[in-house]
DNA sequence: CTTGACCCTGACATGATGTAAAGGTGCAGA
DNA sequence: TCTGCACCTTTACATCATGTCAGGGTCAAG
């Protein structure tokens, strides 16, 4: 399968499957003699899990840990967990930090008229 | 003032202060003889200005358009108002996003028995 | 005059991704 | 067989905001 089929097939682009063959995070693609990347569906099923664990927010490196443990027949499922559970709080820290940026900014929207007028608490607590 | 004290005075980093000018969003710093950068109270007070807005969240392109309107002593507060709220917008959205991975997470967390065995949902549902 | 704190520019790095250029490969149809 | 198109290759530059480092000049106090 060339890259292009492994990148439909697994929903990560072309661009990336290529970097992340650069940085180590998978193996390198066997070649045919024309130099092609060729994949199998092993190398898709990566690709998707990869993808998957992206689509979580989960970093290049802590994916990088979680393919090695999903490759250990011997991994514990603690191990996971845990790296899944400070995953959950890292989100919920900035999903927290955004949360309070919005209530201030509604906060503030709601303390200005919003007319022709140039007077504007928003600008004024930007001046503080 | 030199671009230390500037920088003390701001919360802005020198390495950002020089990129913001470097980039436009602020004018050039007038400079001393030695080439030092000679910083007023009024560019602490913009600086200070662009702080705030970096902390809410908002990127360099709408700060520059903020900038603008807080010059404009003509400026019609509802532009701000509505960029303002447009923004709290994106933060919302960013923040849902964050919250369902972190969602996700937490039921696959809750579903892992998280012990030495190796079966884990978690790694079950990435590969999917 | 020396020393240490400050300033200058330029460059490289991050993380994940897109895009473009310049060139080789493979296949199907004329 | 030639041609054209779709595909592949590598390399490089761009994004966004920020850090850090190197190699060099400036200033002020001792």
């Amino acid at each position: 399968m060339n890259i292009g089929a492994a990148s439909r097939a697994s929903g990560v682009s072309q661009r990336m499957i290529r970097h992340y063959e650069q940085i180590g995070l998978i193996p390198g693609a066997l070649r045919r003699d024309s130099g092609y990347r060729d994949y199998s569906e092993a190398d898709v099923h990566r690709l998707r899990f990869i993808a998957n664990a992206r689509d979580l927010g989960f970093a290049i490196s802590e994916i990088g840990t979680l393919l090695a443990l999903w490759s250990d027949q011997h991994r514990a499922s603690s191990e996971v967990r845990s790296l899944a559970l400070a995953h959950a709080e890292e989100l919920g820290r900035k999903a927290r930090a955004l949360e309070a940026m919005r209530q201030t900014l509604l906060t503030l929207a709601q303390q200005c008229h919003g007319d022709d007028r140039p007077d504007c608490p928003i600008l004024q607590r930007l001046e503080d």
